[in-house]
DNA sequence: CGGTATCCTATGGGATACTG
DNA sequence: CAGTATCCCATAGGATACCG
């Protein structure tokens, strides 16, 4: 338990945390753009290209969001044809740690139910706090 | 990147494993559930109390999800009145170094949105990987 | 006490067409 | 190329009442 603060406090403190990541990097795509913005700035097409099955509007939406939560940062080009590229600020690339062990964990579960051997548990487990 | 892998089917494995935790974890009232389970096994009407926003409804429907994805066990005791109590498994437990860090950086996020300092973000930044 | 069964609505997300 | 505007639907989630 945390020093000086009560359960309640604790308590409050994780709900609405947990809750507020989801909020911010639990769109059905967010985590996916997040994670290609990990490896640098990606234009507009990029994304779509790198998510095939994401529509105009749900990258446009989502990435819409991201930005609100300054998770991304948009940069527009007054170019002919426009050119728009996204960038992850580095308080969105504070997400990276979560996400990862959130995808350690998913793909052991995938393991889990195709029947494969749980391989990716024990490698994280020092992690735990 | 990993050894023996292409790009594709890194991205895959991250695209389907981020996708299926959130799946698995996702819901409303999942990461508090599951958050409430880390301390020890509960009775329903423990969670309710715990959980007082929470509906009859959907704490059974979220534990039910739960359960399936065999995040958490069901105890049932055939008394009167019924007891019913549910269990973290192993398994489940797993989520709790992907949650905390979850935890950690809402929180970190909700001090920044309220004008706090950002004062979370370097404790687990030596964690990425 | 713990759980269903209805019923309802809010909204996240998709398809398509159009614009600067 | 990047984005908006409609229109539409599936479903997650809430309110309420009832049951063993």
């Amino acid at each position: 338990m945390e020093q000086g603060k009560t359960n309640g406090e604790v308590l409050k403190k994780y709900r609405v945390g947990v809750e507020a990541a989801l909020e911010v990097m639990g769109g059905k795509w967010k985590p996916l753009i997040i994670y290609h913005l990990f490896t640098g700035r990606k234009r507009s097409s990029e994304l779509r290209r790198l998510i095939p099955d994401i529509t105009q509007k749900m990258l446009t939406t989502q990435l819409r969001g991201l930005e609100k939560d300054e998770i991304v940062q948009r940069h527009v080009y007054s170019e002919v044809p426009p050119r728009v590229e996204y960038e992850l600020t580095a308080y969105g690339y504070g997400l990276k740690p979560a996400l990862d062990l959130l995808c350690y964990w998913g793909e052991d579960h995938l393991d889990k139910v195709y029947g494969d051997k749980s391989k990716v548990l024990e490698k994280f487990k020092s992690i735990e706090t």
